[in-house]
DNA sequence: ACATTCATGTAAGTAGTTACATGATTCT
DNA sequence: AGAATCATGTAACTACTTACATGAATGT
């Protein structure tokens, strides 16, 4: 359900395709939301059908522009202010970590360290997006910098936490 | 599928019911994976079914005791050495900060209140559970012991992002 | 006797993924 | 002319959730 809410939120900040949703949830909300581009041109169909929002302009290729109706910005902000959101429970990372048990200490290090490894590359990826986006001083833009900032206080958190853990197996 | 791997990496430890494990799942594996009662009953057995555990004991009311077996632990190695963990995908708090402009600042301030405070709460939860704990020197308390540790760090990353993400607001 | 906990299972529905399918427009 | 990109949609399947259903054993 909060793939509705997700394509709702990127419409009231300003009217998109189908194709340029899928490539905003890539690009800025890929680390918060995912969403396949099957299920989001679905989504959006029926999101169209119930009102909250609607097909504001056609261009080529059969490319249409939806827009953010009044009654869908009033739902955004009800879920926003009058539901509670989910705690996370999905971590494969970290669930993984709860098993090496089973495997040698020196496969297990390696695991460790593969993911200190990707959360140092993600840490970059982020830190190239901060600077690729000039961000313009308004509401929408705010809160995206809060969000990146997350993203890289988790990335240094994990590769942190990575190598302490690392620190934390007996010598061998 | 991964909640397969769940089940396969604690019976791994020690021989368990599916009542046990879903027990498990809310203490100790709550913030790596989730799965509710049904989904654990029948993906036993269909673990069981394909050979990759098998039920070792009966007890009382009903009660199935699952072992894992040799071709059950060779495929727990193979997930974890030959697949690679999945980037998690699904933050609904993180994704709620994304949309806080459709609100009022004071609400959207609340609401990164709401998440500080959240994150404190866990984090008082786990310290207990910590506590609550006598951790044996095997190799499985030593891989909980570091997720647990993660989540502290996670716990108190968010906190303080939170209260610093209060500080970017401007004052009103 | 009654409440609680232990213990398992199934049915129906929703959400999400993978694969297939099509075609217009733009760039080189 | 051919490749790449833009652009949408549907079908089949898998994963997950919610609700329903049952009953034995234990504690008070």
């Amino acid at each position: 359900m909060s793939l509705r809410y997700a394509l709702l939120g990127m419409l009231a900040e300003c009217p998109a395709s189908g194709y340029d949703l899928i490539r905003q949830f890539k690009s800025s909300l890929a680390y918060a939301w995912s969403g396949t581009q099957s299920q989001i041109y679905t989504e959006l169909s029926a999101l169209a059908e119930v009102g909250l929002i609607a097909v504001s302009d056609a261009g080529p290729r059969g490319r249409k522009e939806y827009t953010i109706s009044d009654t869908g910005l009033t739902e955004l902000r009800r879920w926003l202010t009058e539901t509670k959101p989910k705690p996370l429970a999905r971590n494969e990372k970290l669930l993984r970590v709860f098993f090496l048990g089973v495997l040698s200490k020196k496969q297990a290090e390696s695991y460790l360290n593969e993911l200190a490894m990707i959360a140092a590359a993600q840490a970059a990826e982020l830190s190239e997006l901060r600077e690729s986006i000039d961000w313009p001083d308004d509401e929408y833009s705010r809160y995206g910098r809060i969000a990146l900032e997350w993203g890289e206080r988790y990335n240094a958190m994990n590769e942190e936490w990575a190598r302490w853990a690392i620190e934390q197996m007996p010598r061998h």
